[in-house]
RNA sequence: GCGCCUGUAGCUCAGUCGGAUAGAGCACCCGCCUUCUAAGCGGGUUGUCGCAGGUUCGAUUCCUGCCAGGCGCACCA
């Protein structure tokens, strides 16, 4: 089903086209036509800028191609006026009817409007989150729960299928040093150097000691082992049930050990060295990442023979590449920007292109006030904040929303006091607050016997400037959401719905939706209230896409 | 020293192939509920888009160089 915008743009470049062919016009015909949005209303319903483009090219001046371009798009029964401004935009106004047309389109479409298929038959791998075990999971991991889930609910309505994947960091030093601090906890010992601490490994230490008393009779080698295996199942488990509690879903769990016990580490280095990339030197095995770009080469396996933790991260990869996935996005914390090149090289290494089949996203760290003070993040100190932490100050979907409308290359600093306000501070409610107020008066609506069906709708009807506002804003939603997914910005989403809410409270404002007192129902009051449910429709759909609710009262 | 991110209103921040008078919320002042949810709407005040060049009909946007802040540069994980 086309939009407007689209049927614009093709009589754009079917006129351009045929002026070329006339020998009236030379130039490149350019393969996508953008139609805007104007921020000014005098401007119209969309504007083009096509013709200062192509007017150097083409030799003639703006204006008097955008005058050819104008006679062909009034040709057009949708079009209701256009006009040439400026050193050459085209603005062009849609009448009332075919404005309208987009109510119809979304409340057929239901829930599945706003879905494309720009990224149809592209299988994506998203790897997000990815916490060591060892502890529970601060506000940068919160962001990127927030974020990664709804980044993999946008890649899927533009059409991709999804695996969301979590990497356990179950294997090496880091899970030692977390089983040994338990250990020390449980038997009363200093924490060893550079140990883990913090009230919750007293609380693994305590719980392990009552699960299995037994444990302090058994061998130092079989007792550190069994406190680190049991701290580690239940940090997972923490892990898991709090990211469930917070709606962020994940397809796979995928142990770091399971790469190495199944072979596919040694499997990735043949592969490796098929590729022609991998050498010794001084007793250790290198890859030669300085192929691609990279500052110097990286170890694989150590001198001592032990294996490195890039040599896990390039097997990891190359077994995602094998188990089907064309993409693998990465979202990672600033404090790893430095291995981003080294993903890149090694995937070149591995053959693949980079600019393609890789796609590594940086967070910038999550600042916290609280009081008017920053909180400090500190895993040693135990003075962390937590992801639960921060549900029970502000909620889930204070706490999803917020984390998800900023850019994630944005440091952000979050305010507890503020989201903890039930107020505009909060856009979520704003935008949660328009989705309520539609339904009420849909509600109200089915009470007076108005109908919102199709079937009674005149599109005709809504000539409104803040009806034309709103129509003009509905038809945004499905580019909005192409552009999320391609560009890999949820928060595009986010943003949209806050412009889009503001629209529908302005259009409330000034268009009376239900009848007034004795005021016998009308056609236009079916238009309205048509009109409200595609937006509510909307709405809905764009807070399924950030995982938000869309509460029905507030 | 090398590299990544950031620098837009008093504060927190938007601004996708370069487009018309640079936006939102908060804060501050003034209005609007005897009719659909006032968690709302309207009006007023607020800017050297870090600085300097370059490309362009046109630059907050692209390029180069500086300045400032954050972070990273292991045979650690």
């Amino acid at each position: 089903m086309a939009s407007n915008s689209d049927l614009l743009a093709a009589q754009i470049q079917a006129a351009l086209t045929a002026l070329v062919a006339a020998g009236e016009l030379q130039c490149e015909i350019p393969e996508e036509i953008r139609l805007e949005r104007p921020k000014n209303r005098d401007h119209g319903d969309y504007a083009c800028s096509i013709a200062l483009q192509v007017a150097k090219e083409s030799g003639r001046p703006p204006r008097e191609i955008a005058e050819l371009l104008k006679k062909s798009l009034e040709s057009l029964d949708e079009v209701a006026c256009v006009e040439v401004a400026g050193p050459g935009f085209i603005n062009v106004t849609l009448n009332a009817s075919s404005a309208g047309q987009i109510v119809r389109q979304i409340i057929a479409s239901g829930e599945k409007f706003g879905s494309g298929t720009a990224l149809t038959g592209v299988n994506i791998n998203l790897e997000f989150i990815s916490a060591n075990p060892t502890g529970p999971l601060h506000l940068g991991h919160t962001r990127w729960a927030a974020v990664g889930d709804a980044l993999g609910r946008v890649l899927i309505a533009a059409g991709a299928s999804v695996t969301r994947e979590f990497y356990i960091n179950d294997r090496g030093n880091q899970m030692d040093l977390f089983g040994a601090s338990v250990r020390a906890a449980a038997l009363g010992q200093a924490i060893p150097e550079n140990g883990y601490q913090g009230g919750y490994i007293n609380d693994l230490a305590q719980m392990i000691l009552s699960e299995d008393p037994g444990i302090i009779s058994l061998s130092d080698d079989d007792q550190f082992v069994e406190f680190r295996e049991r701290a580690y199942k239940a940090q997972l488990a923490q892990q898991q049930q709090v990211l469930s509690d917070f709606g962020t879903h994940f397809d796979i769990w995928f142990s770091e050990r399971s790469l190495h016990n199944s072979g596919a580490v040694e499997h990735g280095l043949d592969k490796l060295r098929a590729q022609g990339h991998v050498y010794e030197l001084d007793g250790a095995t290198w890859l030669r990442t300085s192929d691609f770009g990279d500052d110097k080469d990286r170890v694989l396996i150590k001198s001592g023979g032990d294996l490195t933790y890039f040599a896990s991260d390039t097997a990891y990869y190359i077994n995602k590449r094998e188990r089907g996935f064309d993409i693998c996005i990465y979202m990672l914390g600033a404090d790893h920007h430095g291995y981003v090149n080294r993903l890149r090289t090694l995937a070149a290494c591995a053959g693949d292109d980079p600019e393609y089949n890789i796609h590594v996203l940086i967070g910038q760290l999550v600042k916290i006030i609280e009081g008017g003070e920053e909180v400090k993040l500190s895993k040693r100190a135990g003075t962390i904040i937590t992801l639960e932490d921060l549900v029970e100050k502000v909620g889930v979907d204070a706490a999803r929303y917020t984390l998800t409308r900023y850019p994630v290359e944005t440091p952000m600093v979050l305010d507890v006091d503020v989201l903890k306000k039930r107020t505009n501070d909060n856009p979520v409610y704003y935008v949660q607050y328009a989705h309520a107020r539609i339904s009420g008066v849909l509600r109200n609506a089915k009470e007076l016997n108005i109908s919102y069906e199709l079937a009674d709708f005149d599109p005709s009807l809504l000539t409104h400037e803040r009806e034309n506002d709103l129509l003009g804003a509905l038809a945004e939603f499905p580019r909005v959401v192409q552009g999320a997914a391609e560009l890999r910005e949820p928060h595009r989403i986010a943003r949209y719905l806050e412009e889009l809410a503001g629209v529908y409270h302005r259009f409330y404002a000034d268009c009376r939706v239900l009848p007034m007192g004795e005021e016998p129902a009308s056609a236009i009051h079916s238009a309205r209230a048509n009109l409200c449910a595609a937006t509510r429709q909307v709405i809905s759909n764009g807070l399924q896409l950030v995982g938000v609710s869309a509460p029905e009262r507030m």
